[in-house]
DNA sequence: TCCACTATCACTTTTGAAGCGC
DNA sequence: AGCGCTTCAAAAGTGATAGTGG
């Protein structure tokens, strides 16, 4: 075990425990929470005890997700999504999605549920390159019930989520072909690891700046996968026993299977990134891109002809116009645009 | 010809150093 | 000297797009 580096493997052996689930699911929720209950499963255990393991899809089923009947849309996203620091009371408003139980079953509270499953409806697409791409939406969550006074790992890892490959035709993903064989990929800890239990309940815990890449390496962070293959995100909650054992509790979350692509292509997905990231906000306003770069080098006739109704009705703009009817649940961020 | 992939672009946000006042 | 605030430029992020190559 290599607690220095940010880069390790989960131990396998008797000592993992697969997180063993509830079948509930309710969408619409901007958290969702995932439990373990308290007895672990011998015959799970063997077939999740490795990180080269595939997931099938029926395993994906043992997730538990419980509604949170706030939903704050879009507009919470950023401000949830920096602040770490919080106090336990300053989470106290997770309760109503959360089994509060302390020295009883682990619970995980996953952050942006309610984005997370507007891109699960369509077809999560992650971009992947050589340099490493981050994802979006990004994997943050808070953690309930564990020792206040264990010391604690936690592991960030992608899985496959499908033995097939996929392909997209017809504007949805269709499986084609088995998959190719997985890089070695090193589960991620997170930087902060280890800390006691009541550390790890007082905070949000962050993956923000987990990368994903199409080419092999073995700089920590950075997961190497293959392009049109399906993966989900699974989280490894590691306790520190006494006798220098470590005992696992997983949480492979369905909510965040996607497919690794080099370029979107469902332009469902690429809406709702430029939506919802704060770095696409560029792309918010095609109008001002056009007038700024391709539109000054047509000549005078060729502006005349694209007007801008033309270009409004192809615009990314003209399809949120379509699906934000009144002004007040536009997602758009108006305030910050200085035109 | 098709399509996955790459490099580059223009844009925004984030970050950190520098400057300033108290 | 130390602290807090503001400003500004560089770095890092985004999707779009044209070109490349298998």
């Amino acid at each position: 075990m290599e607690s220095k580096s940010n880069s390790l493997r989960i131990p396998t052996g008797p000592n993992i425990k697969q997180a063993k689930l509830h079948d509930a699911e309710r969408k619409g929720s901007n958290k969702m929470v995932l439990s373990n209950t308290a007895s672990s499963s011998p015959s799970s255990s063997n077939e999740s005890s490795s990180s080269e393991m595939e997931v099938q899809s029926s395993d994906m089923e043992v997730c538990q997700v419980y509604a949170n009947s706030s939903s704050s849309g879009y507009s919470d996203m950023q401000s949830s999504s920096s602040d770490t620091g919080k106090s336990r009371d300053d989470l106290s408003d997770d309760k109503d999605d959360c089994i509060p139980l302390i020295n009883g079953p682990i619970t995980l509270s996953l952050m942006e549920a309610k984005l997370w499953y507007k891109f699960l409806e369509v077809g999560t697409e992650m971009i992947i390159n050589r340099t490493g791409r981050r994802m979006f939406p990004y994997v943050e969550f808070s953690l309930r019930g564990v020792d206040p006074v264990g010391l604690y790992d936690v592991i960030f890892d992608i899985i496959p989520a499908s033995s097939k490959s996929f392909k997209f035709l017809n504007n949805k993903w269709i499986p084609i072909g088995r998959k190719e064989e997985e890089f070695k990929n090193y589960p991620f800890k997170h930087p902060d690891s280890p800390r006691i239990g009541s550390d790890w309940m007082t905070r949000k815990i962050s993956f923000e700046k987990v990368k994903l890449s199409n080419k092999p390496g073995t700089k920590a962070g950075i997961f190497t996968l293959h392009t049109l293959q399906k993966y989900l995100v699974r989280i490894s909650i590691v306790k520190h026993e006494r006798d220098d054992e470590l005992s696992v509790v997983e949480f492979p979350i369905r909510a965040t299977t996607f497919i690794a692509v080099t370029a979107y292509n469902n332009r469902e997905v690429t809406k709702l990134k430029i939506n919802s990231n704060p770095y696409s906000k560029g792309f918010r306003f095609p109008m001002k891109r056009l007038k700024n770069h391709a539109f000054e080098q047509l000549d005078a006739k060729e502006q005349r002809m694209l007007t801008l109704e033309d270009s409004l009705s192809n615009s990314v703009y003209c399809h949120l116009k379509k699906e934000m009817p009144t002004f007040p649940q536009c997602p758009l961020d108006l305030s910050s645009n200085k035109e």
